[in-house]
DNA sequence: CTTGACTCTCCCCCTGGGGGAGGCCCGACG
DNA sequence: CGTCGGGCCTCCCCCAGGGGGAGAGTCAAG
């Protein structure tokens, strides 16, 4: 039965001095004989097996308690099983770098590095829109949008109504992460008519804080951001909810090529 | 000059209240004004770009320090460079990643999750072998092997031999992933010749631990492990340097079929 | 004035070890 | 039998990027 201290154990199997205490303290492997006295460690050289399975399972980025667990079990098919759960893993941090560099990709394809956004003071004049009113967060935002802008549709076809004009949005409130926010659908109309889900009103018209975000909607955020903090620079104050405007087709045109106006209805300064 | 507190801050840029303290520490996106009596942080609507270059940046996952320094430069060239080299290191750990996906599909596929080495005790002939010897450490020794059985081949074409049996190695040092160690690699051969590199000699016989190695050639260690431990849990003793025997050709067939015998000479227990 | 929601600073926690200080211990050599 | 150099011990701090929570102070609306 040959014992070997913790160094020559080491450089058997590769695994750090620092590694194989830690794997000791956590029980992972812990040495055949402690030195009562010294506390030196001593390792039986048929551990170096288990060591060098360790090593194998981290080299994969297994974590430590897993492979605990999975160096406990004699059946192969819960080992596989095992293994099968962490390749799952794997592969989802795989596609989680992948889906990173992508997007950094597009970071680094853009042209400038921050987003200038210019602000304008326009009016816009009252509007008559068919709108329909929905409750939705970020994460859902997308579908909901499109369900909303079919329900209006449809009801326009069935009254009769044309279109003349580019799809809105207003914000009443600002939706979060998770909390939902009260939305309202618009689509300008030609004439109006009524419904249970889709109406017929005006939307206000008046002085606008106006800026025009080119790109996905996901990276919107700045483009508000700019909006308020430029409202209340120039010593102006909110008078509504802001709203966006939808000036091409995310059918038809690719995410960077989207153009959305970006309004916020204000009282001009009255200083 | 809109001034929000770090809560209604955090909502706006979806950060959370945690990361807001922790980046304000680091100098990243220190709050524009904090009120001296009680601590609070008030940060300026207009930070929230920053805020947002900041999670944009996080995710995909850029260290907290880099952010700064690219946030610092206005030269849009400069950005860009940065995040090409983030973009490297990225792709760096994509690769990684999937190196260690196709390792584990690997241990997945294997039948048996635990290798069962089977140690026998054989009793070896002593051979003629053209030898040469090499220093080498784990990180080398494929091309070193492999140029090391080039030289001998030629020098048996030169001295006239032919060979007659798969190649082996000895193993006089344990060669360590960094610190080389002493190894002679062996072809056994029909006749004696001499020469500079390669000479032929009598490779000792006598009884032998040994065991086969199925795989590839990095995961040879536990057969190693089995064999010493073995040797001395059969009270044996190691009579001299370890040998391999490889009895196909890493050229003609894929690493998971090579077949590696390893052999220690030993003294047999006398007790 | 009170209350409830915010916010503050500390402190510990996570992973998987690395680096080092200060102090015993072991074994090989003379 | 001593002794000396390298091995080994425990303890502590460190990394990134926050999360969770305790205990206490603050702000704003009713």
């Amino acid at each position: 039965m040959h014992l070997v201290p913790i160094g020559r154990f080491s450089k058997m199997t590769r695994l750090s001095v620092k590694a194989l205490r830690l794997y000791d303290e956590i029980g992972l492997l812990p040495p055949a004989h402690v030195d009562p006295s010294s506390g030196y460690r001593y390792y039986e050289l048929g551990q170096a097996n288990r060591a060098e399975a360790v090593r194998i399972l981290r080299s994969v980025d297994m974590p430590l308690d897993e492979i605990r667990a999975i160096l406990e079990t004699d059946d192969p098919e819960v080992y596989r099983k095992r293994l099968l759960v962490h390749r799952d893993r794997l592969e989802e941090r795989l596609i989680s770098q992948e889906r990173m560099l992508a997007y950094l990709e597009s970071l680094i394809r853009r042209k400038e590095g921050v987003m200038p956004y210019e602000v304008e003071i326009t009016e816009a004049s009252p509007q008559l829109v068919a709108a329909t009113r929905i409750s939705t967060n970020l994460r859902r935002i997308g579908q909901d949008l499109a369900a909303g802008f079919g329900t209006v549709v449809m009801a326009m076809g069935q009254a009769g109504a044309e279109g003349s004009g580019a799809p809105q949005v207003v914000y009443h409130d600002v939706p979060d992460e998770e909390a939902d926010g009260d939305i309202e659908i618009c689509v300008p109309v030609d004439r109006a008519f009524d419904g249970d889900e889709v109406a017929t009103r005006e939307l206000e018209g008046g002085v606008m804080a106006t800026t025009m975000h080119h790109g996905p909607y996901e990276q919107i955020a700045p483009a508000y951001h700019t909006l308020t903090s430029w409202i209340s620079e120039h010593g102006h104050e909110i008078a509504g909810p802001p709203r966006e405007t939808y000036l091409n087709d995310p059918q038809q045109v690719p995410p960077e090529e989207l153009l959305t106006k970006v309004e916020f209805p204000i009282h001009a300064d009255t200083d």
